[in-house]
DNA sequence: GTTAGCATGTAAGGAGTTACATGATTTT
DNA sequence: AAAATCATGTAACTCCTTACATGCTAAC
């Protein structure tokens, strides 16, 4: 049993595994990460990096400048992933915990697929897949059902987000195709066209 | 100036707009407005009707059996609009606040778009419609400038999120032509479909 | 007569934001 | 020398969820 829903750790954990970042270069690729047009405010990334070091996932480094001088000089601190966080990044990534887990963390998942095992990355979009297509049932049923009480922009509102869930299952699809067929390696294969949905 | 986020309110304002309603009912008519596929939970909704009761938007009803009989009988609460918590409505509906209200408010008030004013209609989708390209602008001249970095899968998820946005660009943009082809009435025209292209 | 669903709430806590506070470095 | 932007942090607050607690009503 390892996490409840800390997508932050997850998306901190990945972007440090081949490189040391202070703060906030940190943050401007967490932009990339957590989704494209979200901006993570300070308040959030400093006292989560600070919980990061306690537990003793990454670490802390202030390099010195040359010159002995500062007193007040506040510098970079650059983070590196320490062993124990990689390991808890590797069990993080491949967990298949509670449903609200496993839909929270995708996009991340997804992002540090170059880094995941192929059989893995086949149990997140299948995961994903069905869970899409589970709310798509109820949807559509919850539509057909109580069809009298909404007007035309509701309906017109609910039919368009069906049909982003739809386009996202699909995408999906392709991907699981293109992963089948590109074998357990664990490099990349080419997931070029896409489509979407949220 | 009226309001900085408060999409509850508006949401429950709207739907006691015609009807009276208890809490329960109320959370699963939410569900419908505040997204296809999410459940509002009680600890967020009783206490936020105390409040909308306390503001004066809306007023406790508590329907007595008509046999006079028992004491710790809990019965259910009905809510009703108040004539200021109707005017406040209108209020929040049209109110073109900060951006982060528009955006988070947006499929609430296209909920309820047809109690809205033709006028405040256009406003509101050529409003998220514009918001919507400059999103598209940064992401896109984001992904041109730093392309070296990223992967394959995060270029995939990218895209993936770029298109979902297009696509609802080209959503709205129907509806726009839509409202104006059907004039500056109050009533409802006629939003068939978004198209599922490809 | 007991299970399932209706109905209302409270307490604790998680995850995030805004606003504030400080200071260093780079550009103009 | 001023302005922008780099860089780190804290305090207060918002909105939401989970877990708990209570009791009624309909169906099997």
């Amino acid at each position: 049993m390892a996490a409840r829903s800390d997508v932050l750790t997850l998306a901190v954990l990945g972007l440090l595994h081949d490189t040391t970042m202070h703060g906030y270069e940190l943050r401007k690729q967490l932009s990339g990460v957590l989704g494209p047009f979200r901006a993570l405010s300070y308040g959030t990334l400093y006292p989560a990096l600070r919980r990061l070091v306690d537990s003793g996932w990454i670490s802390e480094a202030t390099p010195e400048p040359d010159d002995g001088s500062r007193a007040g000089r506040r510098g970079r601190i650059v983070y590196q992933l320490t062993a124990a966080g990689k390991e808890h990044f590797e069990a993080l990534v491949g967990d298949a915990g509670p449903a609200t887990w496993e839909d929270e963390s995708f996009g991340v998942r997804f992002a540090f697929f170059a880094r995941t095992a192929g059989d893995v990355r086949l149990r997140i979009l299948e995961g994903r897949k069905s869970r899409l297509e589970e709310r798509l049932d109820v949807a559509s049923r919850r539509m057909t059902r109580g069809r009298e009480r909404a007007d035309q922009y509701t309906l017109a509102l609910q039919q368009h987000g069906l049909e982003s869930v739809q386009r996202e299952v699909r995408w999906l699809a392709e991907l699981i195709d293109l992963e089948r067929q590109g074998g357990a390696g664990a490099s990349a294969p080419d997931p070029s066209s896409g489509r979407p949905a949220t």
